[in-house]
Formats: structure tokens, C-alpha cells, sequence
RNA sequence: GGAGAGGUGGCCGAGUUGGUUGAAGGCGCACGACUCGAAAUCGUGUAAGCGAGGAGACUCGCUUCGAGGGUUCGAAUCCCUCCCUCUCCGCCA
């Protein structure tokens, strides 16, 4: 959520992000009239409770008055009829903070999907490819079938040697973030509600959500890696020259993606559970703007490092999600559907999803404040298999291993 | 899953016949003194959130002793539920 003090100051700039998001409903006039009954309820019920506490204080030594006691039996009915309208109003105001989205940054374009903003294009493009699925399914790399009957649509077993170059895919990308400077970690691969919540997926109810929910556990699938190193620090504070902190997480990644059938979502493409390697970032406010860049450039990195063609495009205002100020997407060149297809993507959530989770630095000076975040894809797995099958296929049927990769598949050229 | 013990400030750790205990003491940290400098020593300070006042340094009120609920004039202290940690047992990769 955003500070409530700078929804104040700003109030007009709230509102039209809100928009530009396409969050239609947020109303940060009637939010700001919320917190203001809220903070006339709490000024009330905290007359009340210091009275009581200066009746309590009177008896502290000795035997209690009468007098005294009945006063007390006074104070704390009256307080109890208060304190129940302060409940209330803070679940209002609180209800009507939590759909506030973050702020968009000046630079970001205003629109809808066809609205992003190509701002670079790397490598050269093949003209044309055999479809992915029909590739692999030709060499019986990958089985779809056998997903449907085990756990139903959408879901799949890789074989054989695509599955050995998506271990080849993830060593390669694992190498490259440690040697920047990531912490690499495993993750739990659910997340409780607060932390769902908190770093921004899970929205009120869980039919509209993309994530499986457990039942009866108050647990979430995770559907990124995102999720738990969000909350890897919640509710601590961190000195200053601890950051920038970077972590490196590896999760399977489960979504429930409802209603995305169709020619450009076929195989690998959009599945219900796909691996990925995230790069977070815990960072100063003033950090955090450099940092995006630099996630950016590894991103792009890996993919030059690969061979695999592709453009950079900043995500117009409707395609932001509620924590991002700013975000990039990487997509690859598909020569089959003839288009850039998303590939990776980084976000700068400012202190959005920090100040959900209460994760805060210390500076030098000893103030306390709230630190930034943002995440980016080093690579996502089966979408990365589509990329360099489309990319790197040989008419006879054959796939050239990218050169990087080579090392991890036991040398070979081609599979 | 069963039995027992616990969860207090950045850390360790007092406080459990309810009443100046937001919380002793220690460590750590910051500043100062001492020193050519450092160590040691001594002194002072050292939680966060919300709200009110002030230009500001700050001042005041409220909340927070795992979380939520209850009893009470008053709860870190008593009761209930849940979560987590530790020990033993069971079960296993």
C-alpha cells in the first residue's frame, strides 16, 4: 500500500495513476474522508483511554475506592461503544487503502497493451520456424497427454533431452546471477495469505485469482518466486549499508491462468506450472531506479548470451499490476507467430509491497523508513524452451544447443 | 500426530500471589571524557506505529511484552483459541 501521508499531499496524482492503471473503482477522495473519520474516532478513544488509565493509576498503591472503581466500570463502558466504531472505521479505511495501486513513474507510457513502448530491439530475426509443440512432440520431448490424465489440461511432462537443456537453461542463468552478486536461495513454495497479499498477488477473493489457494490451510501456491522473497524480511529492519540486497530465488511457479486457450498460449507457452529463477532486490529509495536498470541489463544479457533475439518494451500504464511504479518486459522474436512474445519481465515496486510487509531501513542517521523492491525473471523455463526451440531448430529436425549452454549438456552441439 | 517446556526491546535475559515495568540487568551500538592514536575504563544516550502541538530541535497522548478473543476499575502477568520454537515419542527422504 502507499503511505497515507503521501496520498494526501498527492492526492491528484493517486487518483489519475489509479486510472491510468485502469483501477476504475479506487476513490481516494472518499478514502481520505475515510482516514479522516478514522483519526476523529481514535482521538475519542484515546481521551477515554487515558482517563482510564490515570483511574487506574489512583489505585495503583492501596486499597481500591469505591468511588474510584465505579468511575472505572464508567470509563470503560463508554470506551467499549467507541472502540467498536473505531473497529469499524479502520476496516473501512484500510479496505479502501488496499486497493489503492502504486503510482505509475513520469516516464511510464499512458494506455492500454498496444500502448508499451518498444524503447530497443537486439539480434536478427529468423523468418520462420516450426511451432514449438510440434517440434517437440516429434521427438518426444515433451508430453502433454500424459499431463492431462495425471493432473489434467495444461499440464506436462518434459522428457529426455529438452528436459536435460531446461536443467542446462537453468545452470547457465544460475551461474550468471551469482557471479553478479544475487544470494542464491530455495523458497517455500507456498506462502501464507499476509505474505500473498503483501507482495501483491491474491486479491480479495480467490475465484478472480491466478493463484491456487490450499484449502483449509490459509496457504497459497506460490506463482513466482516473488512471493516469499517478498517476505523473506518482512517485519525487519534493515541498516542501511546492508543494501542493496540481492537475492536469486528458484520455484516451480503454479497459475491457474483460467481462460487463456487459444493459438498463441499453445504448449509451453502459458502452463500451470513452469520452473523459474526470479532476481530481487531489497534496495534504498534512491537506489531503486538504478537497480531497474541494472536487472533490465542482466536480463538482457542472459538472452544475448544465448543467441536469442528479442525487444525491450516499457509497460504502458493499463498493463501495470497494482505494486508497480514501472515495469520492463523482454520479449523473444517468435518466427513462427511472427511477433515478439513476453518473455521475461522486471519491476520496480517502489515501496509498495514493503510497506504491506513492513520491511523498512535503519540509516545512518538512525530514522527509519520504508526500503524498495523490485523483481526480475532470469529465466523462466518452459517459455525459455519455446524461445531457443523456435530459435535454434534445424530443418532436419535436429536442435543446435546454444554455445553457452553446451557445457552443461555433456558438450554436445546438437540434440 | 502424542507428551512436556517456552515465546519479553538489535541480541541475551529479569519480571507469572494482576497495580509508576515500555519494561531491571547485561551485551551490542552512538556520542562524549581519557589517549599521540587505539584498547581498556568512565559518563550519557539508545524500540516502533498512530495522533495532537511546534518553523524546528522537540513536547504530550494512545497502542504494542507471538497473534486474536475474554475476565478486571486495572493484564507482560489470570482464562480460551490459534501460530511458532525447543525436548522426548511416533513417522519418515
Amino acid at each position: 500500500m502507499l503511505d497515507i501521508r503521501f496520498i494526501r499531499e498527492n492526492a491528484e496524482r493517486v487518483q489519475d495513476s489509479a486510472l491510468q492503471k485502469g483501477y476504475k473503482d479506487v476513490d481516494i477522495k472518499k478514502l481520505l474522508e475515510l482516514n479522516e473519520a478514522r483519526r476523529e474516532l481514535q482521538q475519542r478513544v484515546d481521551e477515554l483511554r487515558t482517563q482510564r488509565n490515570n483511574n487506574a493509576a489512583k489505585m495503583k498503591d492501596g486499597k481500591p475506592e469505591q468511588s474510584l472503581i465505579d468511575e472505572g466500570k464508567q470509563i470503560k463502558i463508554a470506551l467499549a461503544e467507541r472502540e467498536d466504531y473505531l473497529t469499524n472505521a479502520e476496516r473501512e479505511y484500510t479496505d479502501a487503502m488496499n486497493v489503492v495501486p502504486n503510482i505509475i513513474f513520469d516516464d511510464v507510457p499512458i494506455g492500454g497493451e498496444e500502448d508499451s513502448v518498444e524503447i530497443k530491439t537486439w539480434g536478427d530475426k529468423r523468418d520462420t520456424a516450426i511451432d514449438h509443440l510440434d517440434f517437440a512432440v516429434k521427438r518426444d520431448w515433451v508430453d502433454f497427454e500424459a499431463g492431462a490424465k495425471v493432473a489434467g489440461a495444461k499440464f506436462y511432462y518434459l522428457k529426455g533431452d529438452l528436459a536435460l537443456l531446461e536443467n542446462a537453461i537453468y545452470q547457465f542463468a544460475l551461474e550468471f546471477v551469482v557471479k553478479n552478486g544475487f544470494t542464491f536461495m530455495t523458497v517455500p513454495h507456498m506462502v501464507s495469505e499476509r505474505i500473498a497479499y503483501g507482495s501483491g498477488f491474491a486479491p480479495k477473493s480467490s475465484t478472480e485469482s491466478n493463484e491456487y489457494f490450499i484449502d483449509n490451510e490459509n496457504l497459497m501456491l506460490i506463482g513466482t518466486a516473488e512471493a516469499p522473497l517478498t517476505g523473506y524480511h518482512a517485519d525487519e529492519i534493515i541498516d542501511e549499508d546492508r543494501l542493496p540486497l540481492l537475492y536469486a530465488g528458484y520455484s516451480p511457479c503454479y497459475r491457474k491462468e483460467a481462460g487463456t486457450y487459444g493459438k498463441f498460449t499453445r504448449g509451453l507457452f502459458r502452463v500451470h506450472q513452469f520452473n523459474k529463477l526470479e532476481m530481487y532486490a531489497f534496495c534504498l529509495p534512491e537506489q531503486s531506479r538504478d537497480i531497474h536498470e541494472k536487472i533490465l541489463k542482466f536480463e538482457e544479457q542472459i538472452w544475448q548470451t544465448l543467441g536469442v533475439p528479442y525487444h525491450i518494451i516499457n509497460i504502458a500504464s493499463g498493463d501495470l499490476g497494482l505494486p508497480a511504479a514501472k515495469k520492463y518486459d523482454l520479449e523473444y522474436w517468435s518466427p513462427v507467430d511472427k511477433k515478439f512474445r513476453e518473455l521475461t519481465s522486471c519491476s520496480n515496486c517502489t515501496d509498495f509491497q514493503a510497506r504491506n510487509l513492513n520491511i523498512r531501513v535503519r540509516r545512518k542517521d538512525g530514522k527509519v523508513e520504508v526500503l524498495h523492491t523490485l523483481n526480475g525473471t532470469a529465466v523462466s523455463l518452459a517459455r525459455s524452451l519455446v524461445a531457443i526451440i523456435e530459435n535454434y531448430q534445424n530443418e532436419d529436425g535436429s536442435l543446435t544447443i546454444p554455445e553457452v549452454l553446451r557445457p552443461y549438456m555433456g558438450g554436445r552441439e546438437r540434440i
